[in-house]
DNA sequence: GCCAACGTTGGC
DNA sequence: GCCAACGTTGGC
């Protein structure tokens, strides 16, 4: 099975590319799309590797690579009633959500920001950049994997 | 802080 | 099943 690639979005404020160096693995908790759900319950593979989105923030763009190392379980947040993540439909027989664990792989020598992504012509069709797109959690092919990196190490 | 775009909820 | 109202996302 060949590796995919996707791209994340966390606002760095409440998680950044620094906290995962720090922490070197996390849950990536509290995806509440099914859409992005889907992605990660379905599709997302240990050693796929994630673009990390910092959004929310100045400047947004990407900030670093991860690798998935867990493939899909439970989001246990969904069953913590204190949680602001709780789900009320959700039993341990049949949960709602699911996560990916991820692991730090590279934080960039610069953030490659989102203007800068929309100004390359390889980028065109990438998700990110789609009007009104806000998906957290997206595919992206392996060539426009390849042109993020090229551009964070130019 | 504004607001466009989107997803979800709930009345009918 | 439709769709208006509402809440959220996220760039600027």
């Amino acid at each position: 099975m060949p590796k995919k690639h996707w791209l994340m979005k966390s606002e760095p404020s409440t998680y950044s590319i620094a906290d995962l160096k720090r922490d070197q693995q996390t849950e990536w908790d509290g995806v509440r799309n099914y859409q992005a759900r889907n992605f990660m319950r379905d599709d997302m593979k240990v050693g796929d590797l994630v673009l990390f989105y910092h959004s929310v923030t100045d400047p947004v763009g990407v900030a670093g690579v991860a690798e998935v190392v867990q493939a899909s379980h439970p989001d246990v947040t969904q069953f913590d009633h204190k949680s602001k993540y709780f789900e009320p439909r959700a039993t341990q027989e049949k949960p709602v959500w699911y996560l990916v664990d991820i692991a730090f792989v590279e934080q960039f020598p610069r953030i490659v920001p989102l203007a800068e992504l929309r100004s390359v012509p390889a980028l065109a069709q990438m998700e990110l950049l789609r009007k009104g797109s806000r998906l957290s959690v997206q595919p992206v092919t392996a060539a426009e994997f390849q042109a993020v990196l090229k551009l964070a190490r130019r």
